[in-house]
RNA sequence: GGUGCCAUAGCUCAGUCGGUAGAGCAAAGGACUGAAAAUCCUUGUGUCGCCGGUUCGAUUCCUGGUGGCACGA
């Protein structure tokens, strides 16, 4: 039965070489899913798999898009199953590894059918919002689809905004399309989740702050620097450093933030992880017999 | 040594004209359907530095010593 084999879990976890492992044994590519390393010239910061370890295993999504281009879960969702297609006609099993919770999401249970919003039309609205404030937008959602308006988080701007850039779109009410249809897979699903105790987490991950500062991540940030308003930038790991090239604090400050910032994104990558029952997980701290760990859950 | 100031949440500090205390940051928990490494929400009991005294009651006032800072020489 042709399966993908989904590994996921936090930042800083040891996905990346653990991935790479299962792939070569399982003689199979590797689907990223990650919302950032997809972006090209990101690769210090996002801690992409490195050139040597792209060679081992034939890589999708890694360094693929420019920071400029528009790219969304449901872009991935698009991507990734037509791909998974042509790839299990030659492999049993593919793998999928990233910590990109919707992404994964969206591929392994698909999102709603939502037109895409035209340039014109998000700066129109954001213009909007820049003027008149959030209550403006609210007021108009609250016309265009009352019942979207009552269960929203009022108080998040990008929810708001984005709903009510739906409605305008589509010509109907966002609540009208958000209809989660169980969309079924032509292959099998697999989740494996790799975790740590917090403590070793935490550490691994100030530990790799400080190895990509030594292998030129403040170099890579500031050839980035003029494009920092791009969403592709506004990441952890980019955004502190701009804010040292602007002179709002010292560079160290700013090293503690992105540590600060990557435990914060892990501990919410984990939030979402433990809602999923299917995923089945492996402590890597203790590092015996991972493979066999795996393997086992991919013949159940 | 003397004089003055300070000692309260993990950190920086506020406050209680005597009725056992609260902000920011950090941290933790959560939400999440086309920007998701994004965006947003919730959560503050701590020997109020120590020993005594006054008081019905002291973190608050007083004595003493401890530690820190400043002045001074």
């Amino acid at each position: 039965m042709k399966t993908l084999l989904v590994l996921l879990g936090p930042t800083g976890v040891g996905k990346t070489e653990w991935s790479l492992r299962i792939a070569e044994e399982l003689k199979c590519p590797i689907l990223s899913a990650d919302s950032r390393q997809i972006y090209r010239g990101m690769t210090v910061g996002t801690a992409a798999p490195t050139d040597e370890q792209l060679a081992r295993v034939k890589h999708y999504f890694v360094g693929t898009l420019s920071p400029e281009a528009y790219y969304s879960a449901s872009e991935y969702e698009r991507d990734a199953l037509s791909l998974l297609q042509q790839l299990h006609q030659e492999h049993e099993t593919v793998v999928m590894a990233g910590g990109s919770m919707m992404y994964i999401d969206a591929v392994c249970n698909g999102i709603d059918d939502i037109p895409t919003i035209d340039a014109k039309l998000r700066e129109e609205v954001s213009e909007l919002y820049q003027k008149e404030g959030l209550d403006a937008i609210r007021a108009r959602l609250k016309i265009l689809d009352p019942d979207f308006y009552d269960e929203v988080d009022l108080k998040n701007p990008k929810r708001v905004i984005h709903a009510l850039e739906v409605c305008l779109m589509a010509g109907k009410p966002y609540s009208a399309l958000r209809t989660n249809p169980e969309k079924a897979r032509p292959f099998r699903i697999v989740k494996i989740g790799f975790t740590r105790p917090r403590e070793e987490l935490y550490e691994r991950i100030n530990r790799r702050v400080d190895d990509m500062i030594e292998n030129g991540l403040v170099e890579e940030a500031r050839r980035f620097y003029p494009q920092r308003h791009l969403n592709a930038l506004n990441t952890v790991g980019y955004k502190e450093l701009f804010d040292y090239f602007y002179g709002n604090c010292s560079l160290d400050f700013a090293i503690g933030k992105i540590k600060q910032h990557s435990r914060n994104y892990a501990r919410k990558q984990m939030t979402w992880f433990k809602k999923d029952k299917d995923i089945r997980w492996i402590d890597l701290s203790e590092e015996t017999d991972v493979e066999k760990k795996v393997f086992n859950n991919l013949s159940l």
